[in-house]
DNA sequence: TTCGTTGAATGCACTCAGTGCATTAATACA
DNA sequence: TGTATTAATGCACTGAGTGCATTCAACGAA
C-alpha cells in the first residue's frame, strides 16, 4: 500500500503538507478572512505563487481531503437486499456516509477545525455544499434505477436533494451551536429518518 | 400597493434595474467568468463604484429578488391560520415562492439563465449556494418559533434544508432537461410535496 | 558518471473583485 | 430659499488569482 514515491514527488507532499499545516495554524490563530495567502506562503517558507501551485483557490486548503464519500453511498444502493424498500435503500446508504464522517473527521483535531470554520465562514460553507451538490445528480441518478417503476426523474433529484440538504442544514446548525462529534452525528441521522419518512 | 415613491427612490432602482439588465444581457452573450463588474457598470452608463452601492457582489446582481421572494416566505408562515398544521404553513410558504419564481423569472429566462451559468461556473454555483443557506437559516428559525412544540432547532433545519433541497434539485433537473415554465413549476410543487408528506 | 529531460518552485507583471474615504450634485424638506 | 440627505462618483488601495518565462534539483537513459 505504501508506494515508495520518487524524492520529487516527496518534497511536493512535503510542500503542500506545509501549507496545510500553516494555513490551519493561522486560522486558528486569526481566523480565515484575516490570514492572506501570501502570509501563509511564508509561514510555509515558500513563494506566494507556490501556493496556488497546490490549490485552486485559498478555500480549497482547507477542503483538500475532504472527499465526498458518495462512492460508499452508491455501493450501499447497489447492495440493495432482496425485500428492502426505498427508505430502508435510502437511509442505509445516508448512514453509510455519515458513520464514515462520523468516524474519520470529527474525532481528528483538525477536522474538527475545518469544520468549525466551514460552519462560521460562507465562502467556506458554500464550497463544501458544493461538493456535495455535485454528488447530488449521481445519487439521484443510481437511486432512480435502482427503484425504476418508483421513482421517476423528478422525484428521485427531489428526494435526493431533500435527504442531502436536510442532512447539510442539520449537521451545520449542530456544529454552530458547538456540538461534539455525537451531536453531530445525531442531528444528521434525525435529518435522514425525517426525509425517510416522506417515501413509506 | 404601488407606493408612489419620491424622485430619488424612483431613480434608484431605475439605476439597479439598469445593472441588472445590462448584467443579464452581458451573462447571456458572453458567460460570466467573462464579464466584469466595470463592463455592466459601462454598459448600464453609470461608474464601476456605483454597482457595489447597489449589489455586495458581483454574483448578487442574479439573486436580485431572492430576498423579496424569502420575505414571500416568512410572511406565509406569519400568516398561518387558526387550525393550519405544519405540513400546510410549510406548503403555502414555499408555493408562495413559487408562485413568484413561475410568474418573474421563468418567463423572463433569468431562471434559466441562473441554472445555466451555475452549472457551468462553480464560482457562481458556490456563491448561489451560499445565498440559499443563509436564507434556510432564516426560515428555520421563522418555522421553529412558529411551531415551538412540534419543532426542536435540528428538525426545523433539517426540514426547511429538506425542502428548499428538494425544491432546487427538482427545478435544476427540470431545467436540466430543457422544461418549459410550466412543468420546471409542477416539479417544484411535486417536491415541496413530497418533503410535506414528512410531517403529516 | 554524464547529459538531456522533466517538473516543482519561483519572480514579475498583470487583471479583476471589492473597500474606504472624500467629494459632488441632485433631491427632499422645513 | 436655504439646509440636510444621499445616490453617484473618483481615487487609491488590498488581496485573490493567472500567464509566462526562468531556475534548479531530481530523474532516467546511455
Amino acid at each position: 500500500m505504501v508506494e515508495k514515491q520518487g524524492l520529487r514527488e516527496r518534497k511536493k507532499q512535503r510542500t503542500r503538507q506545509a501549507l496545510i499545516e500553516a494555513a490551519v495554524r493561522l486560522f486558528q490563530d486569526r481566523g480565515y478572512e484575516h490570514v492572506t495567502v501570501a502570509e501563509i506562503a511564508e509561514a510555509a517558507e515558500v513563494a506566494p505563487r507556490t501556493f496556488f501551485l497546490h490549490f485552486q483557490a485559498k478555500e480549497d486548503v482547507l477542503l483538500a481531503d475532504a472527499d465526498v464519500r458518495v462512492d460508499l453511498a452508491l455501493q450501499a444502493i447497489a447492495e440493495r437486499g432482496a425485500g428492502e424498500g426505498l427508505p430502508e435503500v435510502l437511509t442505509r446508504a445516508m448512514d453509510r456516509m455519515i458513520a464514515d464522517t462520523w468516524e474519520r473527521d470529527l474525532p481528528s483535531g483538525l477536522a474538527t477545525l475545518r469544520a468549525r470554520l466551514a460552519a462560521s465562514e460562507p465562502v467556506l460553507q458554500a464550497r463544501l455544499l458544493q461538493r456535495y451538490l455535485t454528488a447530488q445528480a449521481e445519487l439521484a441518478r443510481t437511486l432512480q434505477r435502482a427503484f425504476p417503476d418508483r421513482l421517476d426523474t423528478i422525484t428521485a433529484s427531489a428526494l435526493v436533494g431533500a435527504v442531502v440538504g436536510a442532512v447539510g442544514a442539520a449537521s451545520l446548525t449542530a456544529l454552530r451551536r458547538g456540538d461534539g462529534p455525537d451531536e453531530v452525528r445525531d442531528a444528521m441521522r434525525q435529518a435522514v429518518a425525517l426525509v425517510a419518512r416522506s417515501v413509506t
